[in-house]
DNA sequence: ACCGTATTCAGCGCG
DNA sequence: TGAATACGGT
């Protein structure tokens, strides 16, 4: 057999075989994390670790479906797929399958997404007769997630004083109340929200030491991607799993962390090795995706940020194209001159339309994009959007499977109990609801035994509600003998759903119908083929592919999950944020401008303002040829006009990186004085008024002092024995110098921070001292 | 049951 | 501005 970490380069390969004890890997952008993560696993099992030992998690279903391919393709043995390998979600939910019967879930427990639980407290809310426009549902769910992720219960939340006074000031006194009757009512419907995957499995850890010392157990190697972006509930959980092996590897880049706004805690990095004395740390600073360009304008943006891990990303790579900088007059010019950047890169470089990607900070950017590409007819792919699972029809047609499977499912049978229409209305519906809540029952017990509860309704709505009970019971008690498909199908034509889009002619209703279709599709290929779970089962003694099993596999997808069959050769759009872990040769970076990006409502507090830097450093890492940057002076805002300025970002570039405007807009704005100047000439061109000029002559006088830094005289001259000065680690002695040219790297002894290696290019050190 | 009008929302979004 | 949904009238 091949050895396979001859693949890999020095520290790459000593974070691989550091297999036991804590490890935490530092991961610079492009510096073959992924590769680390898949080597690590396949090297483990090439020892003779059994695949059920194995725990690693993902930060999306689809990073892990392509690790797992890669390291089936390593390791070359189908046990590999037995690695418990996906996503925290999907884990735990497997995990919640086996053993939340302990807290009182069924096994067949429905999952609720973000819909369908803003639906029910919505509900909740009118129940309790609240404003709705003082407990927005959007507002409720996000406070109640927030608290489920930092381990807040229900009860925690109510006896909690200060957040008790909190909401009080807020004048909302009433979220912990709707907070418990939320937790209550997916109680009783058997049904857990996403969160809620997290917090329980965090509960049966704590509650229950057999459950723990179970998978403590089991998992004796652990494996964490994207360690930068945990959230308080998954940094306990792990910390739980961990803690008797301590065979724990966590890998990340805390320059790439940029989910705090969802409760994403960049403090677990900083701090990981507080909680592992004994940690052995890699850091990999070696870029091999991005030209120097790119890779030193990054180093440039990010620098300004306080607090960091300290490491110095580098690359062998080629210089590359300079970061051209395109300036328009309007969001929609912008649109065009960056349509036309595309079109003319294609052309003189003769490249494919998928070698783009266009990303923007707000979804509602991409518009005028897309009008400019559609002129100039290049395909162009939307990345995000509205996912096939998210759309009504079918919500509709899986609210009858989940219903089916968990008959307690509440949000499920007030979906489809009069769709297709069987006439049980509204009121009849309330009068269910209410019988429920009194006898808290969920609302199958009230239907199963409607005849046993005088709520008033009259005996015709009763046997159509009787005749709804008995439909569903025919399809549960199908679940075990039928497989997928069959039963599936059953229930799309038995249900009334096939033949009611049938009868709707509109285009709209043609589309539903054949969404429906699709999904059946989806479901036979599920049932015939041996398609890969996401999830490995332990025990396939199950001849048949069951419903419930597709339920449970598709139950946590997302879009970026659904297979785009025409996605090739498509220039690619999307947020900075799901362009995370992605890389193209050309990126387009558009609307970087003030108050846009970095956003105006994270100016003000340092933390937030960092994190959009970090978002920016992001998006340039994506790159690996070229990067453009973008911005308009003009742009319609919820419907005016905002005139805004370029992004202090753009600024913070080191000039030398970019190439600014040479010629103007469209609308032939130019000023003649360009020639004149050979500072305008560079900079922003167009109608620059003095108070801008100002600024720009300020940075660039920033600029020229910075450089004395980067004066190649220094690396040099540099000698050991110097004594030098660096601008975070303060004063040092010069112990060795290895490697030559623009590789000269020194390993340099500070007083305050110890011993670093430091690539000279990057260092800006200063001779204090021969 | 359905349609037209009113209202609301607009930072990023993993599962 | 524009889309997505809620509401209210027929």
């Amino acid at each position: 057999m091949k050895n396979i970490l001859e693949d890999l380069n020095n520290v790459q390969r000593c974070a691989v075989e550091a297999t036991e004890g804590p490890v935490i890997v530092i991961a610079g952008a492009g510096s073959g994390k992924t590769r680390v993560l898949t080597y690590r696993v396949a090297h483990l099992l090439n020892m003779g670790i059994d695949p059920f030992n194995i725990l690693a998690l993902t930060f999306t279903n689809k990073a892990s479906r392509e690790m797992k391919e890669r390291i089936l393709q390593l390791v070359g043995n189908a046990d590999a797929k037995n690695v418990w390998m996906g996503t925290f979600h999907s884990i735990f939910a497997r995990l919640l399958r086996y053993d939340a019967h302990r807290i009182g879930y069924p096994s067949n427990y429905s999952i609720y997404d973000t819909d369908d639980s803003k639906r029910l407290i919505k509900a909740i809310i009118k129940e309790q007769n609240l404003d709705i426009k003082i407990y927005a549902p959007n507002y409720v769910l996000k406070v109640i997630s927030g608290a489920k992720t930092n381990l807040i219960s229900a009860q925690d939340y109510n006896d909690n004083f200060e957040i008790q006074t909190r909401d009080k000031m807020a004048g909302k006194p009433k979220i912990g109340l709707l907070y418990t009757i939320y937790r209550n009512r997916c109680f009783k419907a058997a049904a857990m929200d996403f969160d809620d995957l997290l917090f329980n499995t965090n509960v049966l850890l704590r509650d229950f030491p057999e459950v723990l010392y179970k998978y403590q157990q089991k998992f004796k190697y652990i494996l964490v991607d994207e360690y930068q972006d945990t959230n308080y509930v998954q940094y306990m959980i792990i910390k739980k799993l961990a803690a008797n092996n301590e065979n724990i590897c966590v890998v990340g880049d805390d320059a790439q962390s940029i989910y705090a706004f969802r409760g994403a805690n960049i403090q677990n990095i900083l701090n990981f090795k507080n909680d592992y004395p004994d940690i052995k740390e890699f850091k990999l600073e070696q870029n091999y995706r991005s030209t120097q360009t790119i890779v030193n304008a990054a180093n440039s943006i990010i620098i300004n940020n306080k607090n960091q891990i300290f490491k110095q990303i580098w690359t062998q790579n080629s210089t590359g194209d300079l970061i051209q900088l395109i300036k328009a007059n309007t969001d929609n010019e912008e649109g065009i001159l960056v349509a036309n950047s595309i079109f003319e890169n294609k052309m003189n470089r003769q490249l494919q339309n998928d070698a783009f990607a266009v990303l923007y900070r707000t979804n509602a950017q991409s518009r005028s994009i897309e009008e400019a590409l559609r002129k100039l007819n290049i395909p162009y792919r939307i990345y995000g959007g509205i996912s096939f699972y998210k759309r009504r029809e079918i919500k509709d047609m899986l609210a009858y499977y989940r219903l089916t499977i968990n008959n307690k499912d509440e949000d499920a049978l007030i979906r489809i109990i009069n769709y297709p229409a069987r006439g049980i209305g509204k009121t009849t519906i309330e009068k269910i609801t209410i019988a429920a809540n009194k006898n808290k029952k969920s609302l199958w017990e009230i239907i199963n035994d409607i005849s046993n509860y005088q709520l008033g309704i009259n005996t015709g709505t009763q046997s159509r509600i009787a005749a709804f009970v008995t439909m569903i019971k025919s399809f549960s008690v199908q679940l075990e003998n039928k497989n997928a498909f069959e039963l599936g199908k059953l229930i799309a034509s038995s249900s009334g759903i096939m033949k009611d889009l049938y009868e709707d002619k509109t285009p709209e209703g043609l589309s539903r119908y054949e969404n429906i279709e699709e999904l059946l599709n989806a479901i036979k290929d599920f049932s015939e083929k041996e398609t890969e779970p996401l999830v490995a089962v332990e025990n396939s003694e199950n001849s048949i592919r069951t419903l419930n099993e597709f339920m449970q596999d598709i139950a946590l997808l997302t879009d970026a999950d659904t297979k785009d069959k025409d996605s090739t050769n498509k220039v690619l759009l999307m947020t900075i944020h799901s362009a995370k872990g992605l890389e193209f040769p050309y990126v387009y970076i558009v609307g970087v401008e003030e108050n846009l990006f970095p956003s105006i409502q994270s100016l003000g507090s340092r933390a937030d303002l960092e994190e959009e830097r970090r978002l920016f450093y992001v998006a340039l890492t994506r790159a690996e040829q070229k990067v453009t940057i973008s911005y308009a002076e003009n742009r319609y805002r919820w419907g005016d006009i905002t005139i805004s300025e370029p992004s202090r970002f753009i600024d913070e570039i080191d000039e030398k990186y970019i190439e600014f405007p040479q010629k103007k807009s469209i609308h032939n704005k130019t000023v003649s004085s360009v020639d004149n100047s050979s500072f305008l000439n560079k900079k922003f061109v167009s109608t620059i008024d003095k108070n801008k000029l100002k600024k720009i002559s300020n940075l660039s006088k920033t600029y020229s002092a910075n450089n004395q830094y980067f004066d190649t005289s220094v690396i040099d001259v540099l000698q050991t024995g110097m004594q030098v000065k660096h601008l975070r680690f303060g004063k040092g002695k010069v112990v060795s110098i290895e490697g030559k040219g623009s590789n000269k790297k020194a390993t340099v002894f500070f007083k305050n921070v110890g011993q670093k290696q430091l690539l000279l290019k990057f260092a800006k050190l200063e001779i204090i001292n021969q």
